[in-house]
DNA sequence: TATTATATTCAAATAATTTGAATAATTATG
DNA sequence: CATAATTATTCAAATTATTTGAATATAATA
C-alpha cells in the first residue's frame, strides 16, 4: 500500500473519464489512447490496493471509493491550477487569467468596453465573465472563484477582507406584460393583489449561503428561470411579474408592450457596487477596476443588453 | 507556459530541498541522486517560466514565488495524503460524513447520546445533524439529503429501497396556553370549536412531495413556526393551539401554564421509526443505528430538550 | 591556498509510459 | 436474433521520461 501515489495526473484522467462517460471518449480528450488510461487507472488502484471503477463488462462505473476520490480530487485539481496562477502572478505581477461575475440586473455593456480596452492593452491575459445572481454574486467572490464582482448589490456580506467601490446606481422597477392582469389596474398595486399571482424569479445561485431573496412576495406561485435575459422575455410574454431593471425594459414599455406597477415600497434606485479581494494585489485586476470606475466606460450611449 | 504543469512529485522534492537545506541532502531523503532532482526543478521552472531558486553558486535560494508556491504548496501535499486515507476508509466500508435528520417533535438528547458515542469511537467521521418537519423528513431521505431519519412518523411513503426501525412511542396532545379562550372549556373540545382559533403550524420542510399535513383544521388562521421549540413558545404565549409532544410540555403542565384539549380521535399514542437506505451499507451507519437503538440511548434520566 | 561540498550538465542507462494490434465483452442495429 | 459497432483490457514493441554517474564549475571551509 504505496503512500502518496496518488498524483494529479490520475485524478485529471479520472475527471476526464467520468465527465466523458467512457475511457475511449476520455482518451480523446486528453490525446492519448484507452489503453493508456487503463493503464494509468490500473497502477493507482493497484498502488493503492482500492477499486476505483466496478467493471461491468465494456461499462465502468465508479465505486463510492472512486465518487469521493472524484469529488475530492477535483478540489485537488482546482487547487493546483489556482496555485499556479498565483505564483504566476507573484512571480510577474501580472496575473494569467481575471475571473469576474456580473450581477444579471446589470447591463452589460460598459463592462465590456472595459474589458474591450482591457484585453487589447493585455492580450496575454485571459478574461473570464459569468452572470451571477443575488447571494451567488457574492459567493462566487468570497469563495475565490472569481476575482471581481461587479454590479452586486446591498447587503454586503461581512466577511474579510473584501473590498467595495461604488459601480453605478440601478433604477428597480417591477413590471409586467401590458396584457397581464395586473397591466389592467390603474394607479396602485397592493401586495396583496400582487401574492394572487404569479411572480418570475431568477433562481439564486448561491448554493450554500443563506437565502437573501429581498423581493419575495411569499404565498404566490412561481416561476423560476436561469438569467435575466430569460425574465425579461419571460415578463413580456405575460408569464408573471417581477422587479427588472428599468434601463433593460425601456424599449418594451415605449411600446406599450409592458407596463411598470406601481407597489408600494418598491420602484426604488439602489446603489450597486464592484467589490474584490484585498489580498488580491494583482496588476491586471487593478488596471480593469481603474477602466471600469473611469468616465468612458460608463458612457450612456448604446443600447441596454445582457 | 505550459498549463497545469505543477506536480505533486516536484512539490515533494521543492519541500524536501528546503526542509534538507540543499539538493545533495534532499536527494538522500528521497533515495535519488542530486541530478534528478536538479532535472526535475530544471523541467518545473522552464513550463512555468519561472525562477523557483535564485542560485547563488552553489547555495539555492527560494525566490518570493518559490517560497509562495511551497508554502500553498505543503497545503495540496496534505490535502493530498488526507485525501489517500479517506479513501481508503470508504474503501473498506466506513463513511467519512453522515448526514442525519431528526423530526422535530422527537427530544434530541437519545440521539445526541448515540452520536456522543458514535464521534468518540470514529473521530474522523463527520456528523451533520439537522431538524425536519413532517414530509420534508422523509423527503431528505429520499432525496438522499440525509443518510438517517430519526423519528419519523408515519405513514412511510412507497419509495423504494427504504428500510425502517421502530424507535420510540411517542405521546402527542393537543394543547394551548390556559390563559388562552379554548383553556377555558372543561370536558371535551369539537373540532368546529377548534376551527375558530388559530393553530400554529411548524413549517413543513418538503419542498416538492405532497403535503402531508395530518393535522390541519382547515379554514381557521394558522401561524407558521420554524422548529418545535419556537412552536412550544407560541402555544405556551397564547398565540394558538396545536399538537405537541407531551414529554416536552409536562413542566409547563405541571405549572399550570398549559392545558391539555380533549378532542376526540386526537391525543393518540402512535410509533415512530427509524429509517434509511437499504443501499447504504456504511459501517458507521449501521453502528450509528445500533447506538441509537440500544437501551442506554433511551435513558429516560434527562429531560426533553430540542 | 588547498580541501571539501555542492549544483549543474551531459551522454548513457534505466524505468515509465504510450502505442497499436489482438481479444473479449457488451450494446446498438437491422 | 444475428450482426455490426463500441468498448476496455492485455501485451509486446516503441517511445519518452527519468535517473545515473562522471565531468565540471562554484563557493564555503579549513
Amino acid at each position: 500500500m504505496g503512500a502518496n501515489s496518488l498524483t494529479l495526473e490520475s485524478l485529471e484522467i479520472i475527471d476526464a473519464i467520468v465527465r466523458r462517460g467512457s475511457f475511449a471518449a476520455a482518451a480523446k480528450e486528453l490525446g492519448k489512447v484507452p489503453s493508456a488510461l487503463s493503464y494509468t487507472i490500473g497502477k493507482l488502484e493497484e498502488r493503492l490496493e482500492i477499486t476505483l471503477f466496478s467493471r461491468h463488462g465494456r461499462k465502468s462505473v465508479l465505486t463510492p471509493a472512486g465518487k469521493m476520490l472524484l469529488t475530492e480530487g477535483r478540489k485537488l485539481l482546482s487547487a493546483r491550477s489556482h496555485l499556479e496562477q498565483e505564483v504566476r502572478r507573484v512571480a510577474t505581477g501580472w496575473e494569467t487569467r481575471i475571473r469576474i461575475a456580473l450581477e444579471a440586473i446589470q447591463d452589460c455593456t460598459p463592462l465590456l468596453r472595459a474589458i474591450k480596452q482591457f484585453t487589447d492593452e493585455h492580450p496575454a491575459i485571459e478574461v473570464h465573465l459569468n452572470e451571477e445572481v443575488m447571494g451567488g454574486t457574492w459567493e462566487s467572490l468570497s469563495q475565490d472563484r472569481v476575482d471581481l464582482i461587479v454590479g452586486a448589490t446591498h447587503p454586503i456580506p461581512q466577511s474579510q477582507g473584501i473590498r467595495t467601490e461604488p459601480y453605478k446606481r440601478n433604477q428597480a422597477v417591477i413590471a409586467v406584460a401590458a396584457s397581464h392582469p395586473l397591466g389592467q389596474f390603474w394607479g396602485k398595486v397592493s401586495r396583496g393583489e400582487l401574492s394572487k399571482h404569479r411572480q418570475v424569479i431568477i433562481h439564486d445561485s448561491s448554493i450554500i449561503e443563506v437565502p437573501r431573496s429581498s423581493e419575495m412576495y411569499s404565498e404566490n406561485r412561481r416561476f423560476y428561470v436561469g438569467n435575466m435575459a430569460q425574465k425579461i422575455q419571460a415578463q413580456r410574454l405575460g408569464i408573471g411579474f417581477g422587479t427588472l431593471p428599468y434601463e433593460a425594459i425601456k424599449p418594451y414599455l415605449a411600446s406599450g408592450e409592458m407596463k411598470i406597477l406601481e407597489v408600494e415600497g418598491a420602484n426604488n434606485a439602489f446603489d450597486s457596487l464592484i467589490a474584490w479581494k484585498v489580498a488580491n494585489q494583482g496588476k491586471g485586476l487593478k488596471r480593469l477596476r481603474e477602466l471600469l470606475l473611469s468616465p468612458e466606460a460608463s458612457d450612456p450611449q448604446a443600447s441596454f443588453s445582457y
